[in-house]
DNA sequence: GTCAAACGCTTTTTT
DNA sequence: AGCGTTTGAC
């Protein structure tokens, strides 16, 4: 199996081949990280005789854990069978369900996600006369999620002052009510297993025999609760091989906590150390410049990033008029790429926040460009979607009150707040829950019934409904249950109103379902488990040869042919929330140095001078305070021209990018060219318009813009630097 | 209980 | 500006 380690530079030879015992590994972007973990493992496997179901490997996302599943098939077959593999979450909930006796919620709980989490929060504010403008529930709940990191139970939640007080009462409250739902959050995930490990050693240690060798990825990005995990998983065997670099730690603000790093190194004190720095993904010039980004930030240990790789082109910077321009110029050059034969999938865009796409989206339709949209809340978040699984959620957990509250009413039929607060009274007075007492009024001798008044015929109806769906569950396949809620409940009629959306929401449905044939054979459970847990991002289709959008956060992990970094202004990135702390802003910088440095071949960042405020109006923007730690020396500053002109005469609203006018000067110092390199007469070739003949060419705003006439494309004003004219 | 109009607020990043 | 939520009318 040493032919393992061929593939391998030195230092990752190193990496892979290490000892058992603790290992830190501190590895530059594009040193391979993944490549070595994926090694590792194998040869934990192949050379060192660790059984696959000895492995424990943490990833950060679930498409991260994929990938490094289906790598290492290729790599070992079937001997990497049996090994655990997952999320942080994956990992918990496996281990939660198996040992959920000593919990207290049963075998079958529900995962409340962040929308699960308001609604209830919403509740318990109600019930208690708080006011929601005064205590907004996702305020409420991010200091509970901050509290749940630390391991900070409600009993110990510190209080200094009366919102405190409230705060606690809250998180204690939330707390019960979640139990009640037969439900934990997220961040209750990682508690209820620390907590199982604590109050149960025995538990502990059977997880901790079992799992001889434990690796972790992205461990810059773990939280406490997480660390605590691992510090508990590896005190027997000790061999916690960690992965990480600290100028990539970008979640700071979901409790990550980089001195992870350094409790490792306490708490494990003869960690091996190894260092990965030779990068095989950029060009030196990206790699120059995302150092030149990142040593601006203190508190860190420099490294240096080197390569083999060749120089390669300078970093572009283009300055739009405004955030639509910004867009458009981006696609319009992605187009032009894609017409000279790039891979369409070779490009991705990447931005601070969600909203930044919908510009660019806009865009790639009016280029009748297909496009691939990472995260953004596109699919599951639908409203359309969320009711199906609450059915499923109902149907699975009856003591889910969110998503029976959600789901009873739906379609309408009559059941509103006072039949359900005839219901609450019933079950408040048997002492069942909710859903109970739903499912308890289709007892065919049931009396209660009466007491509910009119509406208990409707609310009846419906358990009907409900407990039929349950005996479907239990010996049909997931497809037969979905089709029965939605024929049942006459689903497509509710939301196939004649209108265009109607017919989107029920493509969405069908989707939906289309998921659900996934989990046919695989039940329920996992089926909720996986919509819970899995992202929008991991649902891409990857065969789609398209460029990529996606925040910055979503882009750690990847890489990319080009790269366009857009929105390089202030408030945006860094963003307003993060310009007031130091610690923040830190981590604004090293958002940027991770998209940076997800560029193979060529970069390119764009601002733009006015900007669709949150409220609406345009407002000027400042450049990026980032852009100055750009040696100008790696920089060719580009200032676009049009070749639109033909494209877009039609549209009157584009009219105006007929003259030049938008073309303007920015801060960016620059060389400007002393002449101009095509003359009037020359025969010039472009990529993608052919032979022409160069008409006029000036020196405009620091860059030569030369006008040629194509045959079959009339006559075009190009800037000289970028669009590749060669002079025959 | 349902529907429509008016109001007010919003945007950071995600398992 | 656009959305979701609340309010008010039927």
């Amino acid at each position: 199996m040493d032919a393992l380690l061929d593939r391998l530079n030195s230092q990752q030879q190193l990496a892979v081949a290490a000892p058992a015992g603790p290992t830190l590994v501190l590895a530059g972007p594009g040193s391979g990280k993944t490549r070595v973990l994926t090694y590792r493992i194998a040869y934990l496997i192949s050379v060192f005789k660790v059984p696959a179901h000895n492995i424990l490997a943490v990833t950060f996302t679930n498409k991260a854990a994929k990938q490094m599943g289906e790598r290492m098939t290729k790599l070992i077959g079937p001997n990497s069978e049996g090994i655990w593999l997952g999320t942080f979450h994956a990992i918990c909930g496996r281990i939660l369900r198996r040992e959920a006796d000593l919990l207290p919620v049963t075998k079958n709980f529900v995962i409340f996600d962040t929308d699960d989490q308001q609604a209830l929060m919403k509740e318990i504010l109600r019930d208690n006369n708080l006011d929601e403008k005064l205590y907004k529930p996702a305020s409420i709940l991010a200091a509970i999620s901050n509290a749940k990191n630390d391991l900070i139970l409600p009993e110990a939640f510190p209080v200094q002052n009366f919102r405190d007080e409230q705060t606690k009462r809250l998180y204690a409250l939330y707390q019960q009510r979640l139990v009640k739902n037969n439900a934990m959050d997220f961040d209750d995930m990682l508690v209820y297993t620390n907590q199982l490990f604590e109050s149960y050693p025995v538990v502990r240690d059977t997880y901790g025999h079992k799992f001889e060798h434990i690796l972790v990825d992205e461990f810059q990005d773990t939280n406490y609760s997480q660390y605590a995990i691992l510090r508990n998983l590896a005190r027997v065997h000790k061999n916690l091989y960690v992965v990480g670099d600290e100028d990539q730690s970008i979640y700071r603000w979901r409790g990550a906590d980089y001195r992870n790093i350094e409790r490792f190194k306490k708490d494990f004190k003869d960690a091996e150390v190894i260092l990965l720095e030779q990068n095989y993904r950029s060009t030196q010039t990206i790699l120059d410049s995302a150092v030149a980004v990142i040593d601006q930030n203190s508190n860190r240990t420099r490294k240096k990033l080197f390569t083999q790789a060749q120089t390669g082109e300078k970093i572009r910077l283009i300055v739009a008029e405004d955030d639509r321009e910004e867009a458009q110029l981006v696609v319009s050059d992605i187009r032009d790429g894609i017409r000279a034969r790039q891979n369409p999938s070779d490009f991705a865009i990447m931005y601070r926040t969600n909203a930044q796409s919908r510009l660019l989206e806009e865009a790639f339709r009016r280029e009748c460009i297909s496009y691939r949209l990472v995260g953004a809340q596109r699919f599951y978040g639908r409203k359309e979607v969320r009711d199906m699984i609450a059915f499923f959620r109902l149907i699975y957990n009856p003591l889910d009150e969110i998503s029976l509250k959600r789901v009873i009413n739906l379609p309408p039929r009559g059941i509103g707040d006072k039949t359900l607060q005839a219901l609450a009274e019933l079950a408040e007075k048997s002492g069942l829950s909710l859903g109970e007492s739903l499912l308890d009024l289709n007892r065919p001798d049931n009396q209660v019934m009466l007491e509910v008044g009119r509406g208990g015929e409707r609310l009846s109806r419906f358990a009907h409904m409900l407990s039929g769906w349950r005996k479907t569950a239990q010996d049909n396949s997931l497809s037969v249950l979905f089709d029965r809620i939605v024929s049942d409940t006459d689903y497509e009629t509710y939301i196939q109103d004649k209108s265009e959306e109607g017919q989107d929401r029920w493509e969405n449905v069908l989707e939906l379902r289309a998921v659900v044939m996934e989990y046919e054979t695989r039940g329920l459970q996992e089926f909720l488990e996986a919509m819970a847990l899995v992202a929008d991002q991991d649902t891409l289709p990857e065969t789609l040869d398209a460029p990529t959008m996606l925040t910055l956060h979503a882009a750690k992990g990847l890489e990319f042919e080009r790269v366009y970094i857009i929105g390089l202004d202030e408030m945006l990135l860094p963003h307003s929330r993060s310009c007031d702390d130091e610690e923040d802003l830190a981590e604004e910088r090293r958002l940027l140095y991770v998209g940076i440095t997800r560029a193979k071949k060529k970069l390119t960042l764009t601002r733009a001078q006015r900007r669709r405020s949150p409220y609406g109006t345009y407002e000027d923007t400042i450049a990026s305070r980032f852009i100055k730690d750009l040696p100008s020396s790696l920089l060719k500053q580009d200032i676009y021209a049009q070749p639109r002109r033909n494209n877009f005469a039609r549209e009157n609203e584009y009219s105006r990018w007929e003259s030049p006018s938008w073309l303007r000067n920015t801060t960016i110092p620059q060389d400007k060219p002393a002449k101009t390199k095509f003359k009037s007469g020359m025969q010039v070739r472009h990529s993608t318009y052919g032979r022409g003949v160069v008409k006029n060419s000036k020196l405009e705003y620091g860059d030569e813009t030369v006008e040629v006439y194509f045959e079959g494309h009339g006559l075009k004003a190009l800037i000289a630097s970028m669009a590749k004219l060669d002079i025959l």
